[in-house]
DNA sequence: TCGCGCATGAGGTACGTGCCTCATGACTTT
DNA sequence: AAAGTCATGAGGCACGTACCTCATGCGCGA
């Protein structure tokens, strides 16, 4: 009763076989080498489509004793959240090289577009099969992902997202999503509503610009008494950030709430604890960080929102996998969640 | 500079020379199969703790032309969570296909254990390399698990531990910091205090348990002035969940808020929506399903915690091919995060 | 000392794919 | 007609492991 047929997956012979053509015909169409007719590839590509053979991922790696290699190009500098990107990248490497996959990681110069753009022309299909940037959003960098596609390097954009590019795919969360929730847990949190201030990173993040968004379309459609004040760009940095909300605190006596979107946590804290009003106000931040983690604790700050490192590394790996068997499509990754922590359920 | 000395992985040819044994003996080693005298394993094993082999689960798995075959138990009834449990392996099977593994899943009658038990002795370890299983704590069930254990069947238990067996890992959430985390919801959604009414399934459920000892304990350590009614057991069914908060509702006309901490959640946005009060308290359930996703929409649900099923079943399958690997010892795996959604971070 | 059983070595085939060489036949160019 | 080009077939070796057979050598008891 519980029996189950099991079909045998389709080798490159059943395809042959089915193709009418030898195996070695097979392998250059499957491979996209030359010497083979329109007409007879054609043949071969409906024997795949009618078989539906794929490649086996594990058997070709083997076969040709290469790891499929992936780069992680991380910004650099002060930014607590990428430090975590790359420490996943590090954690899941042992784990990725027992399946056949190389991970290596060039820290570059955040919002750096020249360095990043200077790290993606060096790459050649040979010595990398799939790039995994973090980037703002700059025509040169534009062009460079479409010149490294063109070159056969596969780009996917993680955290943030160049939707015009010739990218392969995002691995992020929902950054509208992100700022509605932050508004949608400020509005039960203030029930009397009240003044609440944002402070971002920098608009020119396209990620910061879309919680943003989210956050004032949530609080305009569903929490009318609370009245937004911002946005202020911190420029993810400590000390402008807490500058910033000194000046706020200073100028605000009543604020109820404080949504930072964008990174400079640290400076956030300490200029609610300099203030000595932390804990007064409801606070949300993003990215799980030791000090995110520390403001949780201490009461300064009520909510993290968080994009999970080691799962966006994770499902990166996944999907530059999936790359390599389907070179001409978008690969279907599980989709990054956001977390939501509380002093309760850090991880 | 960015040039990285990669070290080859150790083969069985490696481990052959390090010990200075022929291939078939480190085979036969690696494998259990008898022939080999102590003292020769010993030094096959030092050599293979020395070159930190590990056999290639990949071309194991070929060069048997078996998959590896993992099982799921997973509790059938009108409990929605499971099915999305049962939904998301189905989902996971052509994937994991592709990487030579075989999911099987069994929908075995919730919270009987002679058919769980019946189920689980007859696996043997040709047909059955893993098993995953839901379940409640049972003497019945424990034992089984140990019996398939000796068999050589590996035994994972998922949602629900049980950690007095031989079962080789858990998948799941931590149930206890489920449990805080709603209560530190709970506390601040009513600043001024309140009756807060707590429905479980069934307290012999380990999970449900736990999520009671975690809400107790944080509310009593931080918010003082709410005080708990219940808990009171609905049995995980629609009706009888139903019935109970009717007559929660009808009894304490003051009630700030509820949680429910266990199945039966049509019951309980029924029960709240024909009250009229639906809106008026906050209400924390637990598992996303198209029942709890509704509560979120209408407003009868606030806050829904939440186990990522195919997260679990994700890790489940990673944590066979470990236990494939290396059976003497407990895979590691990413824990799996609870999941707290509002209405405007639903996936 | 003969034979028995056991530990071990040697070497083969298979898994599915990549990549290489060489042969063959057809068709084109000179 | 000879030479060249191109599409294709045939087949082999490699990757790392599993599993099989067969041979060999050793120590032991009769």
């Amino acid at each position: 009763m519980n029996e189950e047929i099991v079909k045998r997956r389709a080798t490159v012979h059943d395809v042959a076989r089915a193709a009418g053509v030898s195996l070695a015909t097979v392998d250059r169409v499957l491979n996209g080498r030359p010497g083979v007719r329109a007409v007879t590839a054609e043949k071969v590509e409906q024997a795949i489509a009618q078989l539906g053979f794929s490649r086996d991922l594990n058997a070709s790696l083997m076969a040709r004793a290469r790891d499929l290699n992936v780069v992680f190009f991380i910004p650099d500098g002060t930014n607590e959240f990428m430090d975590s990107l790359a420490e996943a990248v590090q954690r899941r490497s042992p784990l990725a090289l027992a399946d056949r996959i190389h991970l290596s990681m060039r820290r570059v110069k955040a919002l750096d577009a020249a360095g990043l753009v200077s790290g993606l022309n060096q790459l050649d299909a040979h010595s990398c099969d799939c790039a995994v940037i973090v980037s703002s959003d700059e025509p040169e960098v534009l062009a460079a992902i479409d010149a490294a596609h063109r070159r056969g390097v596969a780009v996917m954009t993680l955290v943030s997202d160049l939707p015009g590019s010739a990218r392969r795919n995002f691995i992020g969360i929902d950054n509208g999503a992100a700022g509605r929730t932050a508004a949608s847990l400020m509005g039960r949190f203030l029930p009397q509503g009240g003044k609440v201030a944002v402070v971002a990173g920098s608009l020119h993040l396209r990620d910061h610009a879309e919680r943003l968004e989210g956050f004032r379309a949530a609080l305009g459609a569903e929490f009318g008494a609370i009245e937004i004040i911002g946005p202020l760009e911190g420029h993810d940095e400590r000390t402008e950030t807490a500058a910033i909300i000194a000046r706020l605190l200073a100028d605000h006596a009543d604020l109820g709430g404080l949504y930072n979107l964008g990174a400079g946590n640290a400076g956030l804290v300490a200029a609610l604890e300099a203030s000595g009003r932390s804990g007064d106000l409801r606070v949300i931040a993003h990215e799980l960080t030791p000090t995110t983690r520390a403001g949780l604790r201490s009461g300064a700050i009520d909510v993290v929102l968080d994009q999970n490192p080691d799962g966006e590394i994770r499902e990166a790996i996944a999907a530059a996998r999936a790359l390599a068997l389907d070179a001409s499509r978008t690969a279907a990754t599980d989709p990054i969640e956001i977390g939501i922590f509380l002093r309760d359920n850090l991880r």
